[in-house]
DNA sequence: CTGTTAGCGCGTTCAT
DNA sequence: ATGAACGCGCTAACAG
């Protein structure tokens, strides 16, 4: 036959089997949470799609918009989706459902029972900080958490870190003690001189709002004190690069946003060929701590 | 007939039209320049794809592969690609051209002539740096590059604002000083030391590394200077959201990537399209300047 | 202008 | 074993 260059068309063989071997991922660029951790799940998405012939495309629809969702799905171009930012109570997942649509999420919704999913474990990530922490001598820890808002609507990180961090605490006879906070360098200021009101004696604080950091060692600085030696900060579910740019760079629980995109990449990926466990997949994986120069014993009295 | 729920299958179409309606954007995971600045590219490629209802998919293909590049293009699922983070001498567009597939450059090659590109305006970029301090009364001022290595490879970015600071400053009779300098906080550290010995009435540093960063900051503080009240910074080629993140927020030329991912996106469309103008078009964005808090006038002697 | 038909490039089935 | 024919779902070209 044809020796030499000949390819088979892909688009000719998906309409014969009914498979593109083409999945989309669903990230809303709107939801203004698009930092470093979001590409690293993108990037290994992508790398894992084409390490088993599949092919990635983007669709950056808002969560609210299910009926674009609904028609780019009926067009019949992907195979499956991945569904990234996930919300509580997220219409998306209800559309996919309905569509009986193969898809994982990237997050967890409020039914964790039905779904593939995986993602971060962030009561295991609060504890693993909290224990950081008390393991350095600290007995006066606070919390400074996304803003109230995202709290009150059910936003998973915000109430499952929370939980984590009054857990450890209690469980060591410590009081918990937390702000919510702008997601800027101004609420971390207030939330932290907040904190430095209710316990004068606070000697370190763990932090899941990267935007509020730099108001946060502000704060600490206007007390005249210096961070790590006078005071501990620990920023979780954050990525290296942020860590390394403040000075001194930040000890940190590292998001898994690898293993995080590829775990559901791949899982959506055996579910298309039927070479999935019966079980859904429920795959909860710690951030990664990473010492670095922002955490240090409790000061002396 | 079908009076609710049909859509056409968009493999079908394809099929038949010989377009897909499906573009990629290659982007080179490995190169270790994956920051906000190419998420931008990234949302803002699919959001205007989205927009012309075309698919955006992910290649994350290193610059070198071009064997793999080959393949996916001889599938055809797409129509055409946007080549992201192009080198100088890039074997992809070697491919692309001999291929005879249509494409665009988010950056430039070497042949500039006979490509559809858009790119940052260093030279500009550079240039409105330089022309901020002068105007806050600096005339010593410093600039931290890449490393040299990147430098001598022919990496466009790194040449062309040299060009252009070099430019600026001897126009203004204003001698130009500058370091090559590793993308870490030591490396900016270093290279600050060294300017400062070199030109110890040093009041600026322009610099586009980013990484660099908190190590030139770190050595400012060492010599008891504040910033911006004894010394100014800017940051040139940057994101945002690091800016922001600084203390005090950085002074800043923030890339214009949205609106680079947005022209090649569009520009790639157009030619599928045959909308085109035949004139290749050659879009050179400047970078905006962001006044924030790392800049201020000369201090005074 | 509406209705019919051919064929895009494959995988699959059926016949040899 | 190898080979011919059919059809996936659509668009384009053509006929009425």
């Amino acid at each position: 036959m044809e020796e030499l260059g000949y390819k088979p068309n892909i688009l000719a063989r998906g309409l014969v089997t009914k498979r593109s071997r083409v999945i989309a991922l669903l990230f809303p660029t709107s939801g203004r949470g698009l930092g470093l951790t979001e590409l690293g799940f993108v990037t290994s998405a992508a790398d894992t799609a084409r390490e088993h012939s599949y092919n990635l495309v983007l669709w950056s629809l808002d969560v609210e918009d299910t009926d674009q969702l609904r028609e780019l799905i009926q067009q019949g171009l992907v195979d499956g989706v991945i569904v990234m930012e996930v919300h509580l109570y997220d219409p998306r997942i209800n559309l996919l459902r309905e569509l009986e649509f193969p898809f994982t999420l990237i997050g967890r919704s409020s039914e964790t029972d039905h779904f593939d999913f995986a993602d971060i474990d962030f009561v295991q990530t609060a504890r693993d900080a909290v224990l950081h922490l008390i393991e350095l001598g600290h007995t006066h820890i606070g919390f400074v958490n996304h803003p109230h808002q995202k709290f009150n609507t059910g936003y998973g990180p915000a109430v499952q870190i929370q939980i984590g961090f009054e857990d450890m605490m209690e469980a060591h006879n410590l009081t918990p003690r937390f702000r919510f906070c702008a997601t800027n360098p101004q609420g971390g200021y207030d939330a932290c001189r907040d904190l430095l009101a209710e316990d004068p004696d606070l000697t370190a604080i763990i932090t899941m709002n990267e935007r509020a950091i730099p108001g946060i060692m502000q704060a600490i600085a206007e007390q005249g004190w210096t961070i790590p030696d006078d005071f501990s900060l620990v920023s979780v579910v954050s990525s290296p690069n942020v860590a390394q740019m403040s000075i001194p760079p930040l000890t940190s629980l590292d998001a898994p946003n690898i293993e995080l995109g590829r775990l559901g990449t791949e899982r959506l990926i055996q579910k298309l060929e039927g070479t999935a466990d019966h079980a859904t997949a429920k795959d909860l994986l710690p951030c990664h701590l990473v010492v670095r120069g922002s955490s240090g014993p409790v000061r002396p009295f």
